[in-house]
RNA sequence: CGGGGCGUAGCGCAGCCCGGUUAGCGCGCCUGCUUUGGGAGCAGGAAGCCGGAAGUUCAAAUCUUCUCGCCCCGACCA
C-alpha cells in the first residue's frame, strides 16, 4: 500500500475515494456500480445496526423480512412512485431458463411489496397499528455512483408503519426522524439539520417527507436519513382497508423510513482529515488500538505481559480494543495505518513504559500524545472516549454555524453556496422557481427546517413576504 | 447518453511520438540476516500471451482499423 491520501485541499472526491480504499473499508466489485464492504467497513455498518435497531425496539418495532423480488406490476400501482422508480429499476426477466409471464423487479425500496402483504394482514383497527422494520439490500440503477454515498445496490433499514388516523402516521414519521437526529448526533457526532423537504424534492408516493441533512467536510449537504408520511396513497393503490371503531370502512394510513450505508459515507466525510478516517468512539469497530514496542524477544516478552495486563481491565471495562501484534511491521507504520482506520485512542507500549508503568496516549481527533500512568490511563479511559465523542459533536456543530450564512438576495445566495456552505433564507418561491436555482447554481432546497420562530421576511427570490425559511446548499 | 482521460506484474506508472535482441521502474509479495518509540536496511527471488480481435511489416507494447472495459465531468437519486 501506497503512503497517505490525496489532500482534501487538492481534490476532495479523490481523497474521499483513497480513504474509503486504504482504511480498508470497501472495495470495487466487477459489476458496475456496486461495492464490496470489507470487513472493517462493514464492522461501522454493524455497530450502526446494533444501536438503530435498539432504538427501533425501544420504541415499538419489530423486524420482519420480505422478498427481494416484486412483480412489475406492483410498482405501476402508486403514480408517482411508478413515475419516481422507472428509470432505475433492476428487472428479472429470465428463471429456471424461461423467460418469466411477468417480469420482476428487484426491490428499490419495499412499500408495494409489503402493502400487499398489509392488505391481507389489516381487516379491523384492533389489527392497527402495524410498525415493521426490515434490514435490507435494494437495488437502484444509478447513472453515477460513489461508494457508500451512491451505489447500486445499498444496504439499509426500511421502516413501513400501518395507522388507522392520518394524525398518528403523521406523528410516526416524526417520531423516527427524531430517532435519526438522535442517532446523528449522538452516535455519529455529526450535527443535522432536521426539516420537511419540498414537493421537489420529496419521495416519490409520499404525501411529506422529513429529513435530516449533515454538513459535510467540503461543506455540502448530505441527505442521511428521510422518514414520510405517505397518507393513504399505498392503501389506495392495494386496497389495503380497515373498519374503525364505527364500523365504517376507511383507508389505512401510512408511514416510511429509512437509513442506508450512505451513514458510513457521512461519518467518513463528516469527520475525515487528510491522515485518513476519525470514527466516533461510540460506531468505532476498535475504540483503542494497543501498538507493542519491543526490540528483542525479552523486551518482547516483557511488554507483551504489560499489554497482556492492560487488555485485562480493558476487557472488563467493555471498552473496543485490538492489540496490533503484527511481527512484520515497524511501530511508525502501524500508527499510520490506524490513523488512516480512525481509531479513537492508541495506546503506545514500550520498554520505557514497562519499566515505568506509563503509556503513550494518542487521540486520533487532537493528535494530542500524553505520557500516563497505566493505573490513571484505565481510570480515566472511559471518560477520554466520551470527551473525544463530545468534542467531535461539537467540532462539527462550529463547523456547520461557522458555514452556515443567513442571506437575502439571489447574489448573496450564489455567493454563499459556491464554493459548498449552507446558506439559510425565507423562500416563498414555487416548485419551478426552485428548478431553475438548481440549474443554475447546482444547489437545492435542502430542508424547511423545523421550529420556525414564524417571524416574517421578504423571499430572497420572489420578493413576496413570508415566515418560512429554508436552507439551501449544494448537495451530494 | 454527451464531453475528457486511461487499459503494460497484485497496486501505481515509464516505454509508444520515431517499430528492432532477455519489456523496465517504484511500492507490495517470497527467503535470509540485521532491525522495531512516526510509514526500517541490505542481499537474493517469484511474478507480464503489454485489455481483446484483425491488419500493415522481415519484425508490433509501439503504426492502422474495429471492439471491450474502467475512471472523471455533466443530465437522475438514500
Amino acid at each position: 500500500m501506497s503512503k497517505g491520501v490525496t489532500p482534501q485541499s487538492q481534490d476532495y472526491a479523490k481523497w474521499y475515494t483513497d480513504v474509503v480504499q486504504k482504511a480498508e473499508l470497501a472495495d470495487y466489485s466487477p459489476v458496475k456500480g456496486c461495492m464490496v464492504i470489507r470487513p472493517y467497513g462493514y464492522a461501522i455498518w454493524e455497530n450502526i445496526q446494533s444501536v438503530l435497531d435498539r432504538m427501533f425496539k425501544d420504541t415499538g418495532h419489530v423486524n420482519a423480512y420480505f422478498p427481494m423480488l416484486i412483480p412489475e406490476s406492483f410498482l405501476k400501482k402508486e403514480a408517482d412512485h411508478v413515475e419516481g422508480f422507472a428509470p432505475e429499476l433492476a428487472v428479472v426477466t429470465h428463471g429456471g431458463g424461461k423467460k418469466l409471464e411477468e417480469p420482476l423487479v428487484i426491490r428499490p425500496t419495499s412499500e408495494t411489496i409489503i402493502w400487499s402483504m398489509y392488505k391481507k394482514w389489516i381487516n379491523s383497527y384492533r389489527d392497527l397499528p402495524i410498525l415493521i422494520n426490515q434490514w435490507a439490500n435494494v437495488v437502484r440503477w444509478e447513472m453515477r455512483t460513489r461508494m457508500f454515498l451512491r451505489t447500486t445496490e445499498f444496504l439499509w433499514q426500511e421502516g413501513h408503519t400501518a395507522h388507522a388516523t392520518g394524525d398518528e402516521a403523521v406523528e410516526e414519521a416524526l417520531k423516527m426522524i427524531d430517532v435519526y437526529r438522535t442517532f446523528a448526533e449522538n452516535y455519529m457526532a455529526v450535527p443535522v439539520i432536521v426539516g420537511k423537504k419540498t414537493e421537489n424534492e420529496k419521495f416519490a408516493g409520499a404525501v411529506d417527507t422529513y429529513t435530516i441533512e449533515a454538513m459535510m467536510g467540503d461543506k455540502r449537504a448530505l441527505q442521511s436519513g428521510t422518514s414520510h408520511y405517505l397518507g393513504q396513497n399505498f392503501a389506495k393503490a392495494f386496497d389495503v382497508m380497515f373498519q374503525n371503531e364505527k364500523n365504517e370502512t376507511e383507508y389505512v394510513y401510512a408511514s416510511s423510513w429509512g437509513v442506508s450505508t450512505r451513514l458510513v459515507g457521512a461519518l467518513i466525510m463528516a469527520h475525515g482529515d487528510d491522515k485518513g478516517l476519525i470514527l466516533p468512539p461510540k460506531l468505532a469497530p476498535y475504540q483503542v488500538v494497543i501498538v507493542p514496542i519491543y526490540r528483542d524477544e525479552a523486551t518482547k516478552s516483557a511488554v507483551t505481559d504489560y499489554v497482556d495486563k492492560i487488555t485485562r481491565s480493558l476487557g472488563s471495562l467493555n471498552v473496543r480494543f485490538h492489540v496490533d501484534t503484527r511481527e512484520t511491521l515497524s511501530p511508525g507504520y502501524k500508527f499510520n495505518d490506524w490513523e488512516m482506520k480512525g481509531v479513537p485512542l492508541r495506546v503506545e507500549a514500550g520498554p520505557r513504559d514497562v519499566a515505568n508503568d506509563k503509556l503513550v496516549v494518542v487521540r486520533r481527533d487532537t493528535g494530542e500524545k500524553t505520557l500516563q500512568s497505566r493505573e490513571s490511563f484505565l481510570e480515566s479511559v472511559g471518560g477520554l472516549l466520551d470527551t473525544i465523542q463530545d468534542s467531535m459533536y461539537r467540532n462539527r456543530l462550529a463547523f456547520r454555524d461557522d458555514n452556515t450564512q443567513d442571506i437575502s438576495s439571489y447574489d448573496e445566495l450564489k455567493a454563499a453556496t459556491a464554493d459548498g456552505g449552507f446558506a439559510r433564507a425565507y423562500w416563498d418561491g414555487s416548485g419551478d422557481d426552485e428548478r431553475t436555482i438548481q440549474e443554475e447554481t447546482k444547489a437545492t432546497i435542502r430542508c424547511i427546517p423545523f421550529g420556525q420562530d414564524g417571524s416574517e421576511g421578504t423571499c430572497f427570490y420572489t420578493g413576496r413576504k413570508t415566515s418560512r425559511q429554508v436552507i439551501i446548499a449544494k448537495a451530494y
